[in-house]
DNA sequence: GTCCAGGGCCTAC
DNA sequence: GTAGGCCATGGA
């Protein structure tokens, strides 16, 4: 069969709507330039832990807090006790949970790669993404933003916003999983990092921008006239 | 006061 | 294999 590409059905359908949408939020929002290297691979690690399930202005300030007691490294995780980066991480919320992440985190390079983290890095990531997921606290999301954003290798990062988005889009994959999601980007897009960095990022500002949980404004939304469920919200 | 934020682990069924 | 509870802060 021959898919449609007007009607939206099909994988050749949904990967030019998927680059559709790229382009639109491109146009209206400009490159976003997330995690652009000014934080080193280091940090982005401990950002994409702190940040599971909380607001970035609170990882902010749990990461500053972190550089002012230096203990924003491998070694300084190292010789924190789990109990003292607690209090220090506190603002970013879920803080016990997150110090023992960190640890083991830290604990994982130590183990694995003689506390070379640029090594651990540059493995390629059909290797490195299943190490990262076998590392306590490291789930789909965030080894995707290690990958994604440390690494520089394109994998895809799936989130809260992208799954939220791509259902008011009507462009939904028909299993509700992580990988589902994650695979009809990577079917879509060429493989590409940059490309994949900024379409993340260009996702999240449109989630907050307009495509909100709760009352999004539909009236400013770049994607409004390919968006099938933005009139239930117009009013 | 309520809701939400750049999730993942653990346990029970 | 999957649904539900749990972890917790700060801003809107």
């Amino acid at each position: 069969m021959v898919p449609n590409p007007l009607q939206g059905n099909g994988s050749e359908g949904k990967a030019a709507r998927l680059l559709d949408v790229h382009q639109r939020l491109l146009a209206a929002y400009g490159p976003q330039g997330w995690w652009p290297g000014g934080a080193g691979p280091f940090e982005v690690c401990v950002g994409a832990i702190l940040t599971q399930s909380a607001a970035w202005t609170n990882v902010e300030m749990a990461l500053a807090r972190m550089r002012a007691a230096e203990v924003l490294s491998l070694d300084g995780l190292h010789r924190t006790p789990v109990e003292a980066l607690a209090q220090i991480i506190r603002p970013s919320g879920y803080f016990n949970a997150k110090a023992r992440k960190l640890k083991a985190f830290a604990t994982h390079v130590h183990h694995g790669h003689g506390g070379d983290l640029a090594a651990m890095l540059t493995r390629p990531m059909e290797g490195l993404r299943p190490e990262l997921l076998a590392v306590h606290g490291i789930g789909e999301e965030t080894a995707d933003d290690i990958v994604l954003y440390a690494a520089h290798q394109p994998s895809f990062v799936v989130d809260a916003f992208t799954r939220r988005i791509l259902t008011r889009l009507g462009l939904a994959p028909p299993v509700d999983r992580y990988e589902s999601y994650r695979a009809l980007f990577m079917d879509a897009l060429p493989e590409d990092t940059a490309l994949y960095q900024e379409y993340h990022a260009l996702l999240v500002r449109l989630a907050k921008e307009a495509c909100a949980k709760r009352a999004p404004r539909c009236g400013g939304c770049p994607l409004r006239d390919i968006c099938p469920t933005g009139r239930e919200w117009a009013a």
